[in-house]
DNA sequence: CCTTACACTTGACAATGTAAAAACAACACG
DNA sequence: CGTGTTGTTTTTACATTGTCAAGTGTAAGG
């Protein structure tokens, strides 16, 4: 992740680049994952190059609207994004929190189609799945009892 | 939807039936659609039964955690709930940001499976729908250009 | 009725996201 | 290589959303 690789897919977005907004999106592609503006804010403080909230808020909607990063559907609650090149959806594990990348069956977006009859253009179709992680099955992080969910 | 009744399907899934939680549960099957937590206050107050932000909160959890209640997921922010009986999906609006329910096309939860190969035992998987409803895109709402959407 | 466990309310607070204006920097141009 | 224009960053203040804890009230079983 050199520095001239970051600022030049910058400019091909269309987007000019700053200290800032390369420092964003490396880190966002070195570390990985899923991260929330607060998160960011903290590790970017820690490498030595702190940026104000509001900055990051503004460089991840920017980097979002220009194709360069996701923003990863979790549910409600603070605002997730993500580096990844390639579409997928997420796991969330009810017990823990985790975020887990799941694959998407197709390439291209949307993946999937709503049903005949509604006159909806849909671009993008993301899917949440819920249940236990691993290790959560496995007895390891019991912290929340969630027994008798009654959802039809 | 009398009180009666509401009273009944309280006590059935072992929850207190008390005046507040009513309330909202008969709000949110009358009015029907999806509503945030400070939207439900600001109903019930005009309704003449104001209930406390906190009440409201307890309450939508608690019917929640009892399935009379599902928490609709339309990406992060506020939560919305809803009392529909069955298992769907939905559509949110680019631009206006209206949030349409999709039918489900199975009827058991999980309607979708994660890939093979990853150990992950989902209960549940909800679909969330992207693009421009009829009327935004027909021209009526052009709050937001959004041309350039580059995902990949 | 009366008791008790559960629910509701209140007030303060934490976390997350937004608005407006001034200081600053990227980059196209000469 | 300077320089001006335009977009970016920063600061400050604030709005919204959700949580915690302690005290009061009430549903429901006996």
């Amino acid at each position: 992740m050199q520095t001239d690789e970051l600022h030049t897919r910058l400019r091909e977005s269309g987007l000019r680049a700053t200290r800032q907004r390369s420092a964003v999106f490396g880190l966002l592609r070195d570390a990985g994952g899923h991260h929330s503006v607060d998160d960011l804010v903290g590790l970017l403080a820690e490498s030595g190059d702190p940026l104000s909230r509001m900055t990051v808020y503004n460089v991840v909607s920017d980097l979002t609207g220009a194709g360069l990063l996701m923003q990863a559907d979790v549910g409600p609650g603070r605002a997730l994004y993500e580096a990844s090149e390639t579409w997928h959806h997420h796991f969330v594990c009810r017990s823990c929190g985790i975020v887990i990348d799941v694959p998407c069956a197709r390439s291209t977006k949307p993946c999937l189609e709503t049903p005949p009859g509604l006159d909806l253009s849909v671009d993008e179709a993301q899917v949440i799945y819920r249940g236990l992680c691993p290790a959560c099955r496995a007895g390891a992080h019991p912290l929340e009892e969630r027994s008798s969910e009654r959802h039809t």
